[in-house]
DNA sequence: CTCGCATTGTAGCCAGGGCTACATTTTGAC
DNA sequence: GTCAAAATGTAGCCCTGGCTACAATGCGAG
């Protein structure tokens, strides 16, 4: 035990994984906008903050910082857009988010538990790793 | 696609996620504990604040944190601690750590990749995925 | 056309987790 | 034994991401 790696390095992974925290909830923020545009045609703040469970104050902080991020356009009591960068990104979470949850089922995890914990490990899986996964899945196909 | 769960379970899952975010640190902070102590003896704030990567004032604070949460103890200029309840946290944290780094090596992620992603994923996995995980590699071994 | 209500937005508060700058304590060299 | 340097601790600031309470707006019923 206590194989410790060089400080530089776990430093850096600390540190990776502290500013993935930052983007995680605009990952989930965009990919809910995008879930929804693509289901009822909109995406209206009150929705947004129903379905991830905070209040609607927050909600619209978030949506402010997405703006200021460059992700999504909102004109005042008009609902939330995604601009083509807001839209990329939502692509690319919707795709990884499929591939944990086909991963984690195909490990033996139950439906459920898959949708749920992939929630918190999307975020955190790296390009590489996601290769990986993807290679996996097509070679038990 | 947009076949968007239940608002409860939806939410429900989302806060889940939010809250495990407010553990992961903690986590971070015990597990590297732990490892100091039984690699060098001790855990000096200093030394936390370097792996880490953080200002030692930022460890400090969080040291703090972890000793209203019963996890740790340190007396002013004399290193850290883990209580009973922190050392068990640390326990249970290591095993996740290493079940989650032997089961992405085993889906063909390097070892590199490896551990810097686990170390953002693993405060994601659930007990039921963790023995998903366990039996996957039993089953392979 | 007006008025009530739902929705949206704003303000202000809190805790967490980061920082720098400064104060204090320990410790080791001399 | 003193004193400087290193370690530790404190103070004060910032931003994020929660919240509640209140203000303003838009919209549909009548």
């Amino acid at each position: 035990m206590a194989k410790l790696p060089a400080e530089g390095t776990q430093a850096r992974r600390f540190g990776k994984t502290r500013s993935a925290q930052s983007t995680a909830l605009h990952e989930d923020y965009v990919e809910l906008i995008a879930d929804l545009l693509d289901g009822e045609g909109e995406a209206r703040a009150t929705d947004i903050a129903r379905r991830l469970g905070v209040s609607h104050a927050t909600a619209i902080k978030a949506i402010a910082r997405l703006k200021r991020a460059g992700l999504a356009t909102a004109r005042p009591y008009r609902g939330v857009f995604l601009t083509e960068k807001g839209r990329a990104l939502a692509e690319r979470v919707r795709l990884r988010h499929r591939l944990v949850v086909d991963v984690l089922r195909a490990l033996g995890v139950s439906s459920e538990a898959a949708e749920a914990d992939a929630e918190g490990i999307e975020h955190y899986v790296s390009e590489h790793t996601l290769k990986a996964f993807a290679h996996f899945l097509k070679s038990r196909a």
